[in-house]
DNA sequence: AATATAATTAGAATTATTCTAAATATATTT
DNA sequence: AAATATATTTAGAATAATTCTAATTATATT
């Protein structure tokens, strides 16, 4: 594990947020590091090979990346946002399910965040 | 609802694969049409946004879009094929869970395919 | 210190997708 | 049916995210 991409893995682990490889990147400038993007990708790659780390495809905006403890995500239909829940857990009921063995599942809930749901505004999906 | 939109449609529904823009541009051109890769884009957000047709993305590839009809998806972390399971509802469940009014709920499931299981290979992601 | 191995850099290349403005088709009104 | 309006399609440029390449720098090993 090299200095950046321990660096860059702190920051996704101490993130509530779900941070694109740009954001990573400028938070990893903030505190010293002159890493430069295609560092980031290099390393976001190989984290996530390694299974260190998440990764987040929500329509519309560049992947983004999350820690690995697991937990769902609500996304808003309407702006796009993207936040965390966690769920009573599905992983024995789908196991039995689908039979073979399982490594892990994601599920995204869509559905219209409150601020959409009042206002008419389109904003920031993090 | 314009006739390069309804034929994009039918294609979607009548097939058992989760195709690619590109995939979906050669099949419209093999019966007929005439419509050019832009043209497709255009009907697969326009459809996407009516909510006629879902789009998949996994990692490394491009967009794939798919039928409505709730299904859910094994991805395998190998390969990355994607195939269909029909698993039980989850929607009372998780609406139950999550409190605020759920408009759908997409989940994936990741595992190994029995071809990776067996030989080492890096087929196609469909 | 010399060599080997791995990591990083800069920037070009690639890929998917969107945008733009012109051209064509379809529908509507006269 | 002709004239006008509206919507769709086209070709190709533009953009944005990501990957690749080859050179450079850093780290580890002999």
């Amino acid at each position: 594990m090299t200095k950046n991409a321990q660096k860059i893995l702190d920051i996704i682990n101490n993130s509530t947020e779900h941070l694109t490889a740009e954001q990573i990147y400028l938070r990893l400038r903030e505190k010293n590091s002159k890493a430069v993007l295609a560092t980031v990708y290099n390393n976001l790659s190989s984290l996530y090979e390694q299974g260190l780390i998440r990764k987040v495809c929500i329509e519309g905006c560049p992947d983004r990346y999350d820690k690995t403890v697991h937990h769902d995500h609500l996304v808003c239909k309407t702006c796009g946002r993207l936040s965390d829940i966690t769920l009573e857990d599905l992983t024995e009921k789908l196991q039995k399910q689908i039979g073979v063995p399982m490594i892990s599942y994601d599920l995204k809930i869509n559905y219209i965040c409150t601020e959409c749901l009042t206002k008419e505004n389109g904003g920031d999906k993090s």
